[in-house]
DNA sequence: CTCATCATATGACCCGGATCATACCTGAGT
DNA sequence: ACTCAGGTATGATCCGGGTCATATGATGAG
């Protein structure tokens, strides 16, 4: 909506790690890709072409199974990077990626991105920073997965899509998010409502008692 | 059990990458340290102390829940590393390790690591290696948790267990890995019995009919 | 050898949540 | 204004699998 929302290309991940003249000579080749809101960027499985990063709006990888179901990974927002990975190694997107809104990423070449890399080794300090963050991130998801109940996850889920005290969220990306149906995010998030926890919308979710649900997404629940 | 059945320093990962001279500087700082079967190498949250690999055994790295639960994040086998991320950033391991079977581990103070990365920053890149696929790993842990029905899961961990043919693992160690209960690991190993998919004794689980197996793991099943 | 401990095994029960069906609401496009 | 697609809502039903109880078989320590 507002125009400022994005970010500057020295505040993105990785980027913000090279000097000033690095950047110059980079910046040349990074070609911005604007994108709407379900717009697809990428497929899981195709040959990973480019280093991604988010200058606005937002990003969700998610990964789909044979039986019909999609799952989030993760929503990334302005700064972030994505595809890092596989334009380093195997070359493959192991998941595929869409706009959560729409917005404007950056692409950049993946060899110009390996060249910058064997030009400078210690960069891959900071894309390794980002890829053991995320590594964190999915372990501990992989333990709320595993025995968390569908309440506690879809109040993780909630509160992580959360900026100032509101989700522009629909329960089905709430669903994909939790490993859950739409149907149960619904009366889920019902039952929230009814507990004056939240207060939904249609496409989006006001957080009334943050600590509440806090305390509901830290598992462990009666 | 047989003596020769771990590897040396050179096959390890991040190690292998280390030319000679580096690899003599470095080994004299390595110290062995032999563990059991149950023996706790470190705890969730406890600070970063070493960058460990494995030279002989096996370790788990694993996750506890509130409410009692385990869930085992990955198993690792000789050659692999483990720690290295939390070695590197913030401090605190963020999960904990066990020995799965008897074994020997290799452990690099933390500043003794950080301070090779320094000298040679391209090493980070074998860093980044290992995060990447176990990050790859996690996600489609993420994926299966997410919807896959407990046959399914169970059959990833026994295969993911099972080396020529047999698993060295109990119900419960299955359970853990497939974020399920004993009962229902052994029920559904009884099943898989039934069917003539593998054969179960204690502690040990042979594979009989690894494509059925497999079958079963790859999802969407009636 | 004995005992304590853990692994395996199986039944009974129940509940969370998936599935299926249906309906209303809301916003965008013609 | 009308239509239509997608979001929200709710009930009915069913079942996978968690929980609890109990029992026996294997194993290692003393």
């Amino acid at each position: 909506m507002r125009s400022g929302d994005g970010v500057d290309l020295t505040e993105a991940e990785f980027f913000r790690a090279l000097s000033a003249s690095q950047l110059a000579r980079i910046a040349s080749q990074v070609i911005e890709k604007p994108f709407a809101r379900g717009r697809v960027l990428f497929f899981e499985g195709q040959p990973a072409e480019y280093l991604w990063a988010i200058r606005r709006g937002a990003v969700r990888q998610y990964k789909g199974s044979a039986d019909g179901h999609v799952t989030t990974l993760e929503v990334l927002g302005p700064g972030e990077i994505f595809g890092a990975v596989s334009a380093l190694e195997e070359g493959n997107y192991p998941a595929s990626a869409e706009g959560v809104s729409e917005g404007v990423a950056w692409c950049l070449k993946r060899n110009a991105f390996l060249k910058m890399l064997a030009e400078e080794p210690w960069l891959t300090v900071e894309v390794l920073r980002v890829v053991s963050h995320r590594l964190h991130d999915a372990r501990e998801r992989v333990r709320s997965f595993a025995h968390d109940p569908a309440p506690t996850r879809l109040a993780q889920a909630l509160m992580r899509a959360t900026r100032d005290g509101e989700a522009r969220v629909t329960r089905r990306d709430l669903a994909e998010a939790a490993g859950t149906t739409v149907e149960t995010a619904i009366r889920v998030l019902r039952n929230f409502e009814r507990d004056q926890i939240i207060e939904g919308k249609v496409g989006r979710v006001r957080v009334l008692d943050e600590p509440a649900l806090s305390e509901i997404a830290g598992s462990s629940r009666s």
